[in-house]
RNA sequence: GGUCUGGUAGUUCAGUUGGUUAGAAUACCUGCCUGUCACGCAGGGGGUCGCGAGUUCGAGUCUCGUCCAGACCGCCA
């Protein structure tokens, strides 16, 4: 037997007890006469205790060797140590040990395995098991587990089933590039890994499965970001016999038992506001409420006034920045150099002091008086000892880069708090979405979604305002998770895919299967998919998906560990009816 | 595809206007140390300065190219 308990069980009402232990060695802390090694696994770090007087000569020479991360198996008394350490759980006891047997001996690693290691991202992603090894990345796991775990139970009481479904299916060419498998028993034919379970989970409801859910791997072959990864996890879920309303309120639900499970926190009522407000707000479809900063709209009182900047500007918008009366001169004109770079590409930014004693200064007072500058303070909630920042240009453009701005503000003055949670819905999404390369509409959320019926007669007229059925759960400024009520009629469905473009015998061909189930007694249904990685790091309170994934890929989509995409031989290449160009 | 930042000891980093033998911390090895727990003390080994070209009397440092990593933009129905 290895091992009778773990390294993070035995307290002072253990003394006394013999016990064997298997783990690796964290530390020895060598005094000569006394050696002290800390013995680490899964659970905890129990200290042994090697010394002169109490331990055989053989052990205490096989202890002096012993090396970071061997694995060892020791036996020993429980005892209670002279000097304790009240900063771990087993620091009052330690094992004074009488065998001791090196079950595999450890290079060096490479970098420390502490909580704050040395190593560097790479580093650790090519030995990511010993980098597992270490507390974070450990508990992170932990946790992720946790999640899952209460996703499943709480689903399964609202009596979900979870259903697997194929991974490899059919290629696509609405949404993200696919990931492709070559059949080697098909010619020249392909499959792509499932970008989510969409049309297969609307099958099960075709197939009266009534409720469904998922954790379930999807892929998607687009560039990576910390938050973005090539493969990823979904819990996917689907209703059948519900309006968007019992979609929003079953999900709500989940959402809160994981706030509450999970981080002990309650949250009331989840907000909800429709994507135009959140756009006209916040700038940004995924608005971060931890705090304020909300835009105010300057157009009325801002035109007009000899500022061609803003007078040929279709929109002049800012916000207030609390506190921000207090920035240098030097620190406002990086925060111009900021917006300026073309990450953010706005051309220019204007600027309001709100003097203490209840004045403006702006950067733009050839043009306005303190009387027009009280009405953009108005506009904006800025109090006295705060700047307000202006932006102005395209709608869309500047929305987004004083969206930008306002985030990298709020990060800077900590509003970003990791502890706090403030979920909201966004809801009426636009059903269509130009797109300028390919000068067509696109499915915003995807062709399955479906416009709110009333305004069905307006796609003919004036398609970029149909809103759908599409609602987003938004936490902390991240879309967490996304879905619709699709469509469940053939003739809706045929219709939507001519708006995007496709020929009635493309439609066929690439999503025949589906308008067939439809034919046979499709039951109203919609759903919504969580995006498990981001979930749970928001829930950690980090912003990078890496670490709760075990393996990851890099920046490049490459697994550093085991060396992957690598090429494949001749053989392989023939077998798949393949050929690589030179 | 683009922008920015970085690449120097096992590791994390410093390295000034281009100038002698490239440093620190940590890790590793050796010795000492009567209760350590970030143990301490003394000593030691360890470098293709990512790679290639160029400028120069002289390049870790400047220029160009290239590779790799990270963040972001595009992209992600």
């Amino acid at each position: 037997m290895y091992r009778t308990t773990t390294c993070g069980a035995l307290r002072s009402n253990d003394i006394g007890s013999v016990v064997t232990l298997s783990g690796w060695v964290q530390k020895t802390r060598d005094k000569g006469f006394m050696i002290w090694v800390d013995l680490r696994d899964r659970y905890g770090i129990t200290q042994l205790i090697f010394d002169e007087d109490r331990t055989p000569k053989e052990i205490m020479e096989s202890a002096k060797n012993l090396g970071r991360e061997n694995v060892i198996q020791v036996t020993g008394k429980v005892i209670e140590r002279a000097s304790k350490n009240p900063t771990i759980p087993t620091g009052d006891i330690e094992i004074l040990v009488t065998k001791l047997i090196v079950l595999n001996e450890a290079k060096t690693p490479p970098f420390t395995i502490e909580n704050e290691t040395d190593g560097g991202e790479d580093l650790r992603m090519k030995y990511r098991y010993l980098d597992i090894r270490r507390n974070p990345i450990k508990e992170n796991l932990i946790f992720r587990h946790k999640v899952t775990l209460e996703v499943r139970k709480y689903l399964s009481n609202e009596e979900f089933i979870e259903v697997e479904t194929p991974y490899l299916i059919k290629s696509t060419p609405e949404g993200a590039r696919d990931f492709v498998v070559p059949s080697r028993m098909n010619a020249g034919q392909f499959y792509a890994l499932p970008q989510s379970p969409q049309t297969f989970k609307q099958l099960l409801m075709v197939g009266g499965m009534d409720k469904y859910f998922q954790i379930v791997k999807c892929f998607r072959d687009e560039d990576l970001r910390a938050d973005r990864q090539p493969e990823f996890t979904q819990i996917d879920c689907e209703m059948a016999f519900v309006e968007q309303e019992d979609v929003l309120n079953t999900f709500e639900g989940l959402t809160k038992h994981l706030l509450k499970e999970i981080k002990g926190v309650a949250v009331e009522k989840f907000p909800r506001m429709t994507y135009d407000e959140a756009m006209q707000r916040y700038g940004n479809d995924k608005p971060d409420i931890r705090f304020g900063m909300e835009f105010g709209e300057l157009n009325d009182v801002a035109q007009h006034k000899n500022f061609n900047v803003f007078n040929n500007a279709e929109l002049v918008v800012g916000i207030a920045v609390p506190g921000g009366n207090n920035y240098s001169r030097k620190e406002i004109d990086k925060l111009i150099d900021w917006v300026k770079r073309p990450q953010v590409g706005a051309l220019g930014m204007v600027y309001v002091r709100c003097n203490e004693d209840g004045s403006y200064k702006s950067s733009v007072d050839k043009f306005y008086d303190q009387k027009d500058l009280a009405k953009w303070v108005e506009k904006t909630g800025a109090n006295a000892g705060d700047l307000i920042c202006v932006l102005s240009g395209e709608k869309d453009k500047v929305r987004a880069q004083l969206s930008a701005l306002r985030m990298e503000l709020a990060e800077r003055l900590g509003l970003r708090n990791p502890n706090v949670f403030a979920p909201l819905w966004v809801v009426d999404f636009p059903l269509l979405e130009w797109d300028e390369d390919t000068q067509r509409y696109h499915a915003m959320h995807h062709p399955f979604t479906s416009p709110k019926p009333e305004q069905i007669p307006l796609l003919k007229t004036n398609p970029g305002a149909v809103k759908a059925n599409a609602y987003d759960l938004v936490l902390n400024g991240n879309e967490i998770g996304g879905g619709s009520i699709r469509i469940h009629d053939k003739q809706t469905q045929a219709m939507m895919f001519d708006y995007l473009g496709f020929t009635p015998e493309e439609a066929k061909e690439q999503f025949g299967f589906l308008m067939n189930a439809f034919e046979y007694g499709a039951p109203p249904h919609g759903g919504i998919a969580f995006g498990l990685d981001r979930l749970v790091a928001i829930l950690g309170g980090q912003e990078t998906i890496r670490d709760f994934i075990a393996f990851p890929k890099n920046n490049s989509g490459r697994d550093v560990m085991i060396d992957a995409p690598a090429k494949i031989d001749q053989e392989q290449l023939k077998e798949l009816h393949l050929s690589i160009e030179k």
